[in-house]
DNA sequence: TTGAAAGCGCTACCAA
DNA sequence: TTGGTAGCGCTTTCAA
């Protein structure tokens, strides 16, 4: 192994004897070169151990060959999945994966901007971002929004939240017959979750009901799901169905009342959203709704590197409605694991 | 807002009747500039939305702004936290972030020295990357073990795993007078968990005791933890505590167990590793050793960030021992959230 | 088919 | 203090 550190292009053309534009037509296999003369230079390449440097075929190609992701911050499978699919993708394309994490920092939108310069295409997650800043930047680089849509003709990939969640509480409203019902999340929190609250809206009006609470605002994270089950407790009457806008709030509900005592399904339905792996294997198994998270990150990532050979599209990839036990279904379509 | 898309240094030097040079030093705030020319070109710069690419940047100063960061895959709390704090401090200081998850894949090794081609620094968690791999990276950049231990003299930032297991283990031997304890977990994941493995039997050596079994081998995640409670269901005789390797695992068995009726502590007793929200959450709230990952993550970064100014360290941050409901002690030092 | 040379946008050296 | 200019390592015309 000799020591790539030093070596560059005109080096490299030294010690084959060629010219650099060789080298470099044979190390991307662009132009014609003779087939004697790409075994001679690939032989030298090899030999020498020579990596064109990135700087270098950055500044030239104008591009970064890297792709940023920007979600809200992370904890959780959720974000887990999504990162791993968009990243195995990335990664296979000889790419590289810039992350930003806004977290509720007040100048995330400039930390975004900022980041924009450095890629070549830009992920963002929804409602992470204003759509003013989307718009601008859309203008200037590739821009896909992950679970959401943004302004105008930006691209997007999302999960059908509304017609599953319509879907799953209408479920529980006519199979179960249950009329007291309460949604936990923050619809204004995320696209995502903005529809799927919507979706619970709609089956009560397509019921003729109207939900009788507004949401119980929380956010996603399983520690959460805790706390709102402990205020539910501390209020001294539950409601019959405890709807959640995600897996991991769900779980962290049903892990607090059967703490307390409570039954599941008996004194009170929970359900989930996203089916990640815990979401199968707790007891009772929870009844959710089943969404393709990493071939979404996965999707997004492909059009990103792909971007400009095709236009933006808008993309909606189906979900899938889970029962289990938690909903008081007898068991039924569960997930079992090796 | 004038298009910043075609600016370029020397434009802007033009647009300030300045030279390149005089721009560069003035955006840069390097050599010595007039205090009267130094406003006139920041006004200009500011004026045009002149910002310096970031590619040939790079390829002047031979920097990339960029630090990496390898991790085994994600999911969870705990790799949250870690991203989170690293990334925090890396945007602070006007660098990004690349990662790479290596999840099994068999040419991670290979990927990982491509990543160091593109950044300035490395950050590895430990165990995702040969020793043989590491030593050649270190050579080229400066690179850091996050949460295990490099070999020869490379850098390693890390929390205090065996002492704390150790008292962990000593608590329920001595306080509880516990005898048939398993450890779940797999020593040959990760240096984090080869030590508490040993840190669990010097408890039992120091103890006079032999630990009765080989370590229940389990990945990470809570859905592991589930696995490892519903196989030890089946098995019939519970164990009188279930040391887990870190808190994931042990609420997954917490939940396990839990959904089959089994009582915490009174049947068995179940104990963490890592202090993360949930973990104070539950009830049974998990006894546990409470570890500063973001601060781990923080300081790794900080140290990329300067490398070169200072020699590689080799630190170890103190983990604290949180005794909780889990281990079959009266509630105590709970930690309340808003 | 191959090579010479002109940049890509920036920094930093050396003169003035 | 300021400006001209030589690279940084690579790709890509344009000639030969």
């Amino acid at each position: 192994m000799s020591n790539s550190n030093r070596m560059t292009v005109r080096e490299m053309a030294r010690l084959a004897g060629v010219s650099v534009a060789t080298v470099s037509r044979v190390f991307n296999g662009t132009g014609q070169v003779s087939e004697e003369m790409r075994q001679r230079v690939l032989e030298s390449i090899k030999a020498h151990g020579y990596q064109p440097d990135h700087r270098g075929r950055a500044l030239a190609a104008r591009r970064h060959n890297t792709i940023g992701l920007v979600f809200p911050g992370l904890a959780g499978p959720y974000f887990g999945e999504l990162i791993q699919g968009f990243e195995l993708e990335v990664v296979q394309s000889q790419a590289a994966v810039h992350i930003l994490c806004t977290h509720m920092r007040r100048d995330s939108d400039e930390q975004v901007v900022e980041m924009a310069r450095r890629v070549d295409g830009l992920a963002v997650l929804g409602g992470t971002v204003s759509d003013d800043t989307l718009r601008r930047l859309a203008g200037t680089l590739p821009v896909v929004v992950l679970a959401g849509t943004g302004p105008g003709a930006i691209a997007s990939i999302r999960a059908e939240n509304h017609d599953a969640m319509r879907d799953l509480t209408t479920h529980l409203l006519t199979v179960h017959g249950l009329r007291d019902l309460i949604f936990v999340g923050s619809p204004d929190g995320s696209p995502d979750i903005s529809e799927r609250w919507e979706g619970f809206r709609t089956a009560h009006r397509e019921a003729c009901l109207t939900p009788r609470r507004r949401p119980v605002r929380a956010a996603l994270r399983q520690e959460d799901g805790v706390q709102v089950a402990s205020q539910l407790l501390k209020r001294g009457t539950l409601p019959q169905a405890i709807v959640c806008a995600n897996d991991e709030t769900a779980l962290g509900v049903l892990v607090g009342l059967l703490g307390a005592g409570v039954r599941v399904p008996e004194d009170v339905v929970i359900t989930g959203f996203d089916d990640v792996q815990m979401a199968g294997l707790v007891a009772p198994a929870l009844t959710t709704v089943r969404q393709p998270i990493r071939e979404l990150a996965a999707e997004t990532a492909r059009q990103l590197l792909r971007a400009g050979s095709t236009p933006p599209e808008n993309r909606l990839l189906p979900t899938e409605l889970v029962i289990r036990r938690s909903c008081g279904c007898a068991s039924a379509g569960s997930t079992p694991d090796p």
